[in-house]
DNA sequence: AGGTGTGAAATCCTTCACAGCG
DNA sequence: CGCTGTGAAGGATTTCACACCT
């Protein structure tokens, strides 16, 4: 059972494994890749977002309070964030918005593509398989599965929909690298084992559960349920502090009085 | 521009703002909500799911280790986590699971009912407004919106599509605490303050823009490519350092044999 | 014994603030 | 002069390890 990154904030996995030994001694050979921290590259990505646009809006230059700006960080964030990736600004001007790109993509491995398999073509699966964003960044939709005979070989997204049960040779054929995981949480494990055993190397996980690995292969969930379960958290703090700000000062804050413009 | 957390790591927000005075004075009326790390709420509700399966099993009791296996993170985390909910557990023997359950529920504000807005009804607002983990946790889905006159009245998950135009006047009426952004990242900011001005606290967008916000509302964010691109990231990671091995003692290492610990 | 609860250490991430380059 | 790049400080989170209860 391995590493399962959630979210940004990873952790677990206290002990060393085996091979550990052989990648401690190597930090030369692993200098760019590995000392960019998980929340720097999530960051990165966004980056890329903005800077696509903004190329796409003719903007050539850009300094890192502007890009910072637009991707909602502070700029001291930012640029320590780009400095990660290496020192391609100039002082007194700004970042050019092309090199930028570049280099973050080549950091974020975009310059390989990557294949894509949705497993569970349900509600979300179409959705996930009609997303406009994958193909154009770089991560090609190759295969659709399900267990709905109804569903084999119709086409989704331009794709047919194929037998979970050729999960495994397919993804193999196709070399594809990204599973993304749609389905029941009931039948979640045994599709991520297919996936693995099809030489898998990454899952998106959206089914509820917390899927167990081999250690070579990386895992994302993500989680409606939690997400909205952490904003019913932030509600009911919300509502303590207004209650503990009317015991105290018997003054109740305004509902609607932006405390801040935007 | 206010917070805007990220999927776990959080982290702008440098300066305090106007009510941060006021309620900083204040540490005991706050003090459960206030001390729980971000990274904490989120596992909690990992641990609140893997909970109710095991209740549903017919499970009583549990220790940390066991609670944590399933949950994917060490004991040492779980039990702090547990911690700064309270004391719940019974030392030698682990922790009552309807006891935990209840209090993690109260911790998130899961004692009252979030009702739900999910705005944009395509293919990912249909899985939205159809997914049954929503209602059955406590968000009944009180309204759904788009722009498309062909979708008007239709119902969609038993509840009928209305004009975003309305988004304002529905959502003070049904008491929407919760808003989900699932439309073009064009008018996601547009929808995003219509839902802010019909009194929406939390908003959980879909849409791939960083979102401009009141202080006093809270934004999630789930972004696909994002999640794709730090998958993409990791396998190239693993190449480079697969590369390094090889370069440096001259052996490849196994296909299935683990890069890196952690 | 067996397992929780928690200070303290270690680690990771963010922010500050400023030297230095163009 | 303006803005990048970055050591160093400051926070937050994770892990350790053990006192303490049952």
């Amino acid at each position: 059972m391995a590493a399962q990154r959630d979210q940004g904030h990873n952790g677990d996995q206290p002990p060393a494994t085996v091979t550990d030994v052989t990648v401690r001694d190597v930090p030369a050979a692993r200098e760019r890749a590995r000392a960019i921290p998980e929340a720097a590259v999530a960051r990165l990505a966004v980056y890329l977002r903005v800077l696509s646009a903004m190329g796409e809006d003719g903007v050539t230059t850009i300094s890192s309070e502007e890009l910072a700006a637009a991707a909602g960080v502070n700029s001291a964030k930012l640029r320590k964030d780009l400095s990660y990736i290496g020192s391609y600004g100039t002082r007194g001007v700004g970042y050019d918005v092309d090199v930028l790109i570049s280099e973050i993509e080549r950091i974020l491995g975009l310059t390989r593509k990557h294949s894509v398999a949705v497993v569970g073509i349900g509600n979300l699966g179409h959705a996930l398989a009609n997303y406009g964003g994958f193909p154009s960044r770089g991560f090609p939709v190759a295969a659709l599965f399900d267990v709905d005979p109804d569903l084999m070989g119709v086409p989704v997204g331009g794709i047919p929909v194929e037998h979970i049960e050729d999960i495994e040779s397919i993804c193999r054929e196709r070399e594809v690298t990204i599973g993304v995981i749609a389905t029941p949480p009931s039948v979640a494990q045994e599709v991520c084992d297919r996936l693995v055993s099809g030489g898998v190397q990454c899952i998106l996980n959206f089914a509820p559960v917390v899927l167990g690995v081999p250690d070579h292969v990386e895992v994302r969930k993500v989680d409606l349920a939690v997400e909205m379960q952490i904003l019913s958290f932030h509600v009911a703090r919300r509502a303590d502090e207004a209650q503990a700000e009317v015991t105290v000062d018997g003054t109740r804050p305004g509902v609607g009085e932006a405390v801040v413009g935007r």
